[in-house]
RNA sequence: GGCGACGUAGCCAAGUGGCAAGGCAUGGGUCUGCAAAACCCUGAUCGUCGGUUCAAAUCCGAUCGUCGCCUCCA
């Protein structure tokens, strides 16, 4: 069984047949750099992310692109509400992008194009479709005559004139159809423009992601991506002017994210309920983050809110703790408790690949992975050491890397310097212990737990480390 | 108004014809000086109504509810 995809273009699951033997060419709809980053864009690109490693996992070489909206109405008034150069305003944005992409453990794109470093081809673009008679000039703008494309819609699947009943009453009546979207806007005083045969201008929104798909990846593509509210407008009109000028198929599968759910409602700008990433990031984890993502389909809304995060971390505790290893006294598990975690080795990679292979099951494939926890803790319970685990073990990094989760044990990071002293208070209540003075064994456990300090007694002593969002 | 998605245990959430995954929480147990962690056990007939079928959460119809797109939006 091959892995199978959801197309929103055929709204049905087909199978992944790539253009190429095991090359994937891969287009994500990126930012529009006006503004940080938020949690919305977080969870489209960790979609992605997903997929994107997913797809390396099942051996294919993918090339991903992501674009930089650069150029853009909401740029250019930021800019001027703050006196700033509109590029260098989105240098920066990009600039802080690509940390927050870092941060939250995204593999980088093997290439970022921006709309203004390809003007060329955009413009060159334009020219094709006036040429074929898909396009016009209008007093310096150049539109996208829609009504010579019977395809028109198909993606979104409206038709033109159930769409005009929606459609403004003072549409721009100098178009053809009021329908007709911009190639091209000329410049009004004061923007960055750009030389063009029509005047002095720069590019709609829609034309730079068909301009630099042509540009990086040619005619065709295997996958496009991007959320869900991209479907229309955007996409649809890429695809118009995509396959107008070429003729051919301009991306063989349509993969669309949810949105994230805040409050029960959609994040977004004019609904004024936005978190940052930089804020996120603060409170939270980027693992629960992801874990979030993973444990739902990437085509529906996820839910997000407080409760959800913590359910989230205490997850992700468990899977840190069958990566710990064996207890030092292990001698050995017996020889039905080697015999189960072998077969659940077998039982969760097979499990996971075949739940990912259906159209990017993660929440399923989760179960998988928990699976190989439980028999992972329960082997070393029984005895196990840490070689006999070790393979479980390796499969269970193996598969969580998969899913982009670091799982590091980094809730120390910074704390160092207090390392030694803990350490020394640690000590010093294992003597209280041995002497039996109960009482003040918990008074350091209690005021170490209030510094944010985790203590836990086994036979072999005492462990600790810190606690979440502590200390 | 048009197009689309969703409604599964206290919470999050898989599952699209054959006895309802997983995580968090809850309760009980093992271990522990106590605790923590871990381990074992513990719960739902799938919004509502009707239909198709030997068999439905899963298909069809109706109904209620939630959400998204149709304007910039990941």
């Amino acid at each position: 069984m091959s892995i199978q995809i959801y197309n929103t273009l055929t709204r049905k699951k087909e199978p992944f047949e790539t253009l190429e033997p095991n090359k994937v060419k891969m287009y994500v709809c990126g930012p529009t750099v006006y503004n940080k980053a938020h949690i919305g864009h977080a969870m489209s690109a960790l979609v992605f992310d997903i997929i994107r490693r997913y797809l390396e996992y099942r051996g294919y070489t993918v090339e991903f692109a992501m674009n930089f909206t650069d150029v853009d109405d909401k740029i250019i008034r930021r800019a001027n509400e703050m006196n700033v150069d509109p590029f260098d305003l989105a240098e920066g944005y990009i600039q802080d992008f690509e940390k927050n992409m870092a941060e939250l453990n995204i593999l980088p794109a093997t290439v970022n194009p921006r709309a203004s470093h390809e003007i060329d081809q955009i413009i060159e673009m334009v020219e094709g479709l006036i040429e074929k008679g898909y396009a016009y000039p209008l007093e310096g703008d150049v539109y996208f005559r829609v009504r010579k494309d019977p395809d028109y819609g198909k993606l979104s699947g409206r038709n033109l004139d159930d769409m005009l009943s929606g459609v403004r009453k003072e549409a721009d009546d100098r178009k053809e159809d009021p329908m007709d979207f911009a190639l091209w806007k000329a410049a009004k005083p004061g923007e960055p423009a750009w030389e063009s045969p029509w005047g002095p201008g720069r590019p709609g929104w829609h034309i730079e992601c068909s301009a630099m798909n042509l540009h990086h990846f040619g005619a065709s593509i295997d996958i496009h991506g991007g959320g869900n509210d991209l479907i229309f407008p955007h996409h649809e009109n890429e695809i118009a002017q995509s396959e107008s000028l070429t003729g051919k198929q301009f991306a063989r599968y349509w993969v669309h994210n949810g949105m994230l759910q805040l409050r029960g409602e959609k994040m977004s700008k004019s609904l004024g309920n936005i978190i940052s990433i930089d804020e996120f990031l603060t409170q939270h984890s980027a693992d629960a983050f992801r874990y979030l993502v993973l444990n739902s389909a990437y085509r529906n809304p996820v839910l997000f809110n407080e409760e959800v995060l913590l359910q989230a971390e205490k997850a992700l505790d468990r899977i840190r703790f069958a990566l710990r290893p064996a207890n030092d006294e292990a001698a050995g598990a017996a020889a039905e408790t080697l015999d189960n975690l072998a077969t659940q080795i077998t039982r969760s990679k097979d499990g996971f690949i075949n739940t990912m292979d259906d159209d990017f099951n993660s929440a399923g494939a989760l179960a998988h992975v928990f699976e190989l926890v439980r028999v992972i803790n329960h082997s070393r319970d029984e005895g196990a050491t840490t070689e006999e685990l070790l393979p479980a073990q390796d499969l269970l990094r193996e598969l969580t890397t998969v899913f982009g989760l670091r799982l590091e044990d980094d809730s120390s990071a910074g704390k160092a310097q207090a390392d030694p002293f803990v350490q020394l208070l640690v000590d010093l209540r294992l003597e209280l212990r041995s002497l039996k003075n109960w009482a003040l064994a918990d008074q350091v456990r209690d005021q170490l737990t209030a510094l944010g300090v985790i203590l836990e007694d086994s036979k072999e002593g005492t462990t600790w480390h810190w606690g979440k969002n502590n200390g």
